[in-house]
DNA sequence: GTCTATAAATAGATAGAC
DNA sequence: GTCTATCTATTTATAGAC
């Protein structure tokens, strides 16, 4: 394809009616409305009833939008990785790939710290498969995971991150500050600021429990 | 009280029924499935259908040991709770404090890996009020702690632990292992046996990702 | 004490009027 | 497209016979 016929791939840009901007800003309240309940309390205890709701609508008008409560989970899972793939490009290539890495554990926990991370359920779950075989969810976790990919290698090659461990397994250890319970704990205390826990936490992730010894 | 009069604390030991002993028998069946399918699925997610199918017995009957979900899910966490004090009191004192502590993580990966570690809701749950009022669990958790504790600031007045970290961040810290879902990710790709990923995940926990100079 | 059968409430999902 | 009203299945919990 011609890079000079542009039209072909984005047909008609601007070209939003009222109604479509209607529609997309009542699938919008909608996804919101999953997007907080899911991290409130997880997608098993969350109902749909609660959802419309939330949203300020009929039930059945959601199920216009969506038909299913796997679905409704697909989509403010799909926002959650938007917005993480959307951080990733917004990182500084000016930093090094350590501090990089850094960044996007900031980000996860401050995410997480206000309410945004979803709890998705223990494996075994319908809303496992549903998610395997969302493309646009996949998509993007495939692309987040190969950049992270990059940038812990990268990082391992320069002596920052520690290059005996996998970096698949370096991967998915920032992955899992996304749903670490220790900063929920640790802001049940009420005795850190929510800068110190991102502090404590990303302290013991990079450095370990252990005493680093000179 | 005098330590003469043992039959005041242990009123009739060896005194069991044949029918006492059913009871506790079918009583540890239902926890047992109870422990199981918490692990497997999630308080949420789990039925009192699904115990019961898997303890052997009528709903009804379940209903007479435990008169609600939430004692179900109680009964079973205090089973949890009792295991790893049991743990801490095998640990052998002749280690020092950090290597005790390892010990702990590596009993909680264990024991994660062996599919024994109950996956509890995301706060705001039913279950989490009631364990709150369950005085042999908290009982068993304060004790925990404490021992925990007192392991934690040993092995940081000997320099192993770093003496920055607080306390209680540390010990949060060793209990999110005991649902840190790098292990089932780990294992999920089959690239890893059991011990390499005890391995892994104890090296990010005490050393962190990032690299140790010399 | 254990069972079958059932109640009572709630879940996800739809029908059909407007 | 949105609503009210409803369906169907499932869930927690109990009644009552044995």
């Amino acid at each position: 394809m011609n890079a000079r016929t542009p039209l072909l791939d984005t047909p008609p840009p601007p070209k939003k009616s009222f109604r479509a901007q209607m529609h997309e800003a009542r699938e919008e309240a909608i996804v919101a409305a999953v997007h907080r309940l899911l991290a409130d309390k997880g997608f098993d205890a969350m109902t749909v009833d609660e959802v419309a709701a939330e949203a300020g609508m009929a039930k059945a008008s959601m199920y216009r939008h969506f038909s299913s409560k796997e679905e409704l989970a697909g989509a403010a899972m799909v926002r959650v990785m938007s917005r993480a793939h959307g951080f990733l490009s917004s990182v500084s290539p000016a930093l090094s790939a350590y501090q990089r890495l850094q960044a996007v554990v900031d980000w996860l926990l401050r995410a997480q710290l206000a309410g945004q991370m979803p709890s998705l359920p223990s494996e075994n779950s319908s809303l496992r498969s549903a998610l395997m075989v969302n493309t646009e969810y996949m998509g993007l976790l495939v692309e987040i995971s190969e950049r992270l990919g990059a940038w812990i290698e990268e990082a391992q090659a320069a002596g920052d991150v520690n290059p005996e461990l996998p970096p698949i397994a370096v991967l998915y250890t920032v992955y899992a500050r996304a749903c670490d319970p220790v900063v929920g704990f640790l802001r049940g205390t009420g005795q850190f600021s929510d800068d110190e826990i991102v502090r404590l936490v990303m302290q013991t992730c990079f450095d370990g429990l252990g005493a680093r010894r000179a």
